[in-house]
DNA sequence: CACGTCGATGTAATCGATTCCACGAGCATC
DNA sequence: GATGCTCGTGGAATCGATTACATCGACGTG
């Protein structure tokens, strides 16, 4: 591969000043710069980033630590990054933690050894002695969707407690009185945010929310099915489900459809973070959406910003409740085909 | 960050030496060993892998450009790439192409900047100048589950041949006689064969493939749509509709529904490529499913193979029908919980 | 005319690793 | 005791870029 050397021979001039034409510095004479072109041009001379990142000690790289690749919304979350950092000039490396601690720290760490120039983190944990340190030592960092109490890094996320407070007003409405929910990890924030709006929002209405009506789920649809199959053995099983994700509501369904029970007859199901699969979902699942392109955006922006030496703030957005026909009776207007909505922006 | 220097510097050696026990070069003396590992436990030192690829000319990464990250078939696909990648030392960058070309060679450029070891890619098009290039110029490269004519690089795929046959057997067994199919785009291997496929599988019925009953789709949800409502406007719509992949038979769905229309009833509908919601969509969908995870880990093995300096075999493997109730009566055998059988490994 | 300024260019140091080569000590062999 | 190995180690070159500094010629000005 032609390296800046062969450039400077076949141009006839020196390295610095295929440098200079490269980095369009203004002194370079037009005589110059079309003879260092020319020459580029018959090598297919590309630079070498990595001899460039080592000297500049800048890789105009993001690294996206997310919890789970499998999860639409975090597939959703990756393409609205990679979109506004490539608009920003970067490039975006994805690592994919599976919901494990350990994966976690295995591609934070890589990335770090990869010096990347900022961290976009959806913590699958309280924070592991590693990001600690991360954080603490300067590394440009923000916590997107998830993020780790008590860490001084900014997090772009949504509050979803007036959408759940909608939701279970909805639920009320339809007369349902015992709701359970379907928890995330205690370690992540949104494991536990949702439990505890949830909970707020049943108290509004005088509801309770008994221990054996919160299953610990761990974001994952096969979590999903156990805690479903759970309340359904309970000698008084809820009337509705309340997914903290869309993985785990797709194990609720099928632990439902392999007791030959139907939703909403039998029990009903709603869940957090909508996806269009949803819409077609027998029968379509009431579900709380998160403006998640924008959520990227926002987390991408507030990382520059913090890279690119300006303060880089925390952003929250409301998430909104979407009413389908998996809690009861169909909803009065009927949705608009979801293919033309695709895109928000 | 502390450097190799550091190290050298508070373990009283010489870089030389802290590089020997790094590597673990046999020759260093036990002592030395263990007061360079002191020091890099108290330095907190971690390698600079910029500058140890600049060196080695090697970066142990291998890229991967994929058509559309939002298809949960290349998500399945890039997490078992990464899985294999990484049991063989090696990390992955995603790039994603979103169906674009102008995307996918920006990828690709990218990529080949950042002088990674390999290229994995399922293109979008016939093929740029830039990839072509990049195969001539001996980049190691594997194409996937999609490949470009004419070019000297090994393909992992799986072949749909068969599974359409048995689809279409399938349809026939039902009744059907007038049947169509969403194709992908022309450009791409998987568009033109999935079509071929299904027209020679018709043929062994003495079925004609019109071309009213070819619609041009791209992959994308809103393609699948489109395209559907022109079937239906059709003095003589079709009885089944094949989409290409499963974005498109999302698409189908919507239009198929916004007309108030049933699946299958109206008309039935089946897809290619399987996904896990396809089980609990109204009504669950016939797909045909590749091994995706296979496929993944096939190609990185091939892949890494010919980094190494090893052949690199082609591989195909079999795609399966999988009937649902999307076509009409239901299937003989029920299907077992799909959370169980998520992993095929 | 002498001098300062400015624009264009080249030389060389530098980033943080790896690795070739040389060197010295210790030891076995003849 | 000289010779030749092996082993452990350090010095220095190297990878491919960027960039501070020096140089040199042309030009404008007093």
């Amino acid at each position: 591969m032609a390296s800046i050397k062969d450039v400077a021979a076949e141009a006839g001039v020196s390295v610095a000043t295929v440098s200079r034409v490269l980095n369009d510095h203004p002194s370079v004479s037009a005589e110059a710069r079309t003879r260092v072109l020319a020459a580029v041009e018959t090598l297919g001379y590309r630079p070498n980033a990595v001899a460039r990142s080592l000297r500049t000690d800048q890789t105009h790289t993001l690294g996206l630590v997310i919890s789970d690749v499998l999860n639409p919304y975090f597939t959703e979350l990756a393409r609205s990054v990679e979109e506004e950092a490539r608009a920003l000039g970067y490039s975006v490396i994805i690592g994919n933690a599976d919901e494990r601690p350990d994966l976690q720290d295995h591609h934070v760490r890589n990335l770090l050894d990869r010096r990347i120039d900022g961290l976009l983190v959806s913590p699958t944990d309280g924070g592991s002695p590693l990001m600690l340190d991360a954080a603490r030592a300067g590394t440009p960092m923000v916590f997107v969707d998830r993020w780790i109490p008590g860490v001084d890094v900014p997090v772009v996320r949504s509050d979803g407690r007036a959408a759940v407070r909608d939701l279970v007003a909805h639920l009320h409405g339809l007369g349902h009185r015992r709701l359970a929910i379907i928890a995330g990890p205690a370690a992540t924030t949104t494991g536990r945010e949702r439990v505890e709006a949830f909970r707020e929002a049943l108290g509004a209405y005088g509801l309770e929310l008994p221990d054996a009506y919160i299953g610990q789920g761990d974001f994952q649809a096969e979590s999903g099915r156990r805690v479903t199959e759970g309340f359904l053995d309970l000698p008084e099983p809820p009337e509705v489900v309340f997914a903290a994700d869309n993985l785990m509501a797709l194990g609720a369904l099928d632990a439902v459809r392999a007791r030959g029970l139907r939703v909403p007859d039998d029990i009903a199901l709603a869940a957090f973070d909508d996806i269009r699969w949803f819409v077609h979902t027998d029968p379509p699942i009431t579900a709380i959406a998160q403006p998640t392109g924008e959520l990227g955006r926002a987390a991408v922006r507030a990382l520059v910003d913090r890279i690119e030496g300006r303060p880089g703030e925390s952003v929250t957005l409301p998430a909104r409740l979407v009413v389908r026909r998996s809690c009861g009776e169909p909803p009065a207007s009927s949705e608009p085909s979801p293919v033309t909505n695709r895109s928000q922006s």
